[in-house]
DNA sequence: ATATTATAGACTCATCGAATCTACAATAAA
DNA sequence: TTTATTGTAGATTCGATGAGTCTATAATAT
């Protein structure tokens, strides 16, 4: 079990996008170059980051991607559930309802101790990253920027 | 990103198990038929059980597989750790050390996440899930074990 | 109009969870 | 000591899904 890449990709880019002026927006190509990955792909992911209410992007010229809220207000669970969806880590594997699942203590640890990870995603936002990240990594950031 | 089913069958049948006679093994067929697995997979998972040192196994006759500790002595972080493995959920994508990986918020705050859920595993103990197991699965279960 | 940029869909590829099959080793009981 | 029983290991298969490519299309600023 592990968070998939399009996460990590995920996180950086709004950390990334944390670090523009103000409404600014910036195209998927730099965003791209940074992480190392292919364009495209990378807006795909960007892509459900749009439809989840977190981004917005825009066409044209002097389009690209931008953040809504400020980075104070977006938390890591805002960004890990835009990307891995909702669905519990953990699923009963009986589909017949022998079984009392809203009683089960088994699925009720698992979930309770899920929901405990994303009490802690929930508690940290990204105006945290841009203020405890390492200073290199910032300079590092902004000098691919170009 | 979801928990395997190797770990659904691995918490169950370390269930099952604690429901027995103490000392008292049993084999893989009736845990496997109960789960509705094949018995050869089941075994599989439940193999790396006893590399783990939650179980014990035995060949032959009155062969089979049995708990060492006590249920009270078994949390559910035992069990998914066994199965599901140490790594990480969170892992940087980037091998060249450009970062300073130790400081880097991002990392730090998914493995802080990762840690609350461990957290919570720890704290349950499969004793509770026979103590607070609903009625319908223990005679369930029993009733299966023929 | 035109260059630029995001979006959508079809498609490919690799990985890995899940499971099967078979051969083998170990053990208790006869 | 034989024999039935049971767990172990390895090779192999199958399918789902993560990860990514490619191409066509739509939208927008200049
Ligand atoms: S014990 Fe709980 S998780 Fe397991 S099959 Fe029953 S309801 Fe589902
Ligand atoms: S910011 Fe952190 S997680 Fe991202 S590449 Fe750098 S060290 Fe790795």
């Amino acid at each position: 079990m592990k968070y998939s890449k399009a996460t990590n990709y995920a996180l950086h880019t709004i950390a990334y996008l944390g670090l523009l002026p103000s409404g600014k927006a910036i195209g998927v190509k730099p965003l791209a170059e940074i992480q190392k990955v292919s364009p495209t792909y990378l807006s795909k992911v960007l892509t459900t980051l749009v439809k989840a209410g977190l981004i917005v992007s825009a066409p044209g010229v002097k389009g690209g991607y931008r953040l809504i809220k400020g980075v104070e207000d977006i938390t890591f669970l805002d960004v890990v559930q835009a990307v891995e969806g909702l669905n519990p880590l953990f699923h009963c594997s009986l589909d017949n309802h022998v079984h009392d699942n809203e009683n089960c203590f088994i699925q009720q640890t698992m979930n309770e101790a899920e929901k405990k990870m994303e009490d802690h995603l929930h508690s940290q936002t990204i105006a945290q990253v841009l203020k405890k990240i390492d200073q290199r990594v910032s300079d590092y950031l902004k000098s691919e920027a170009g």
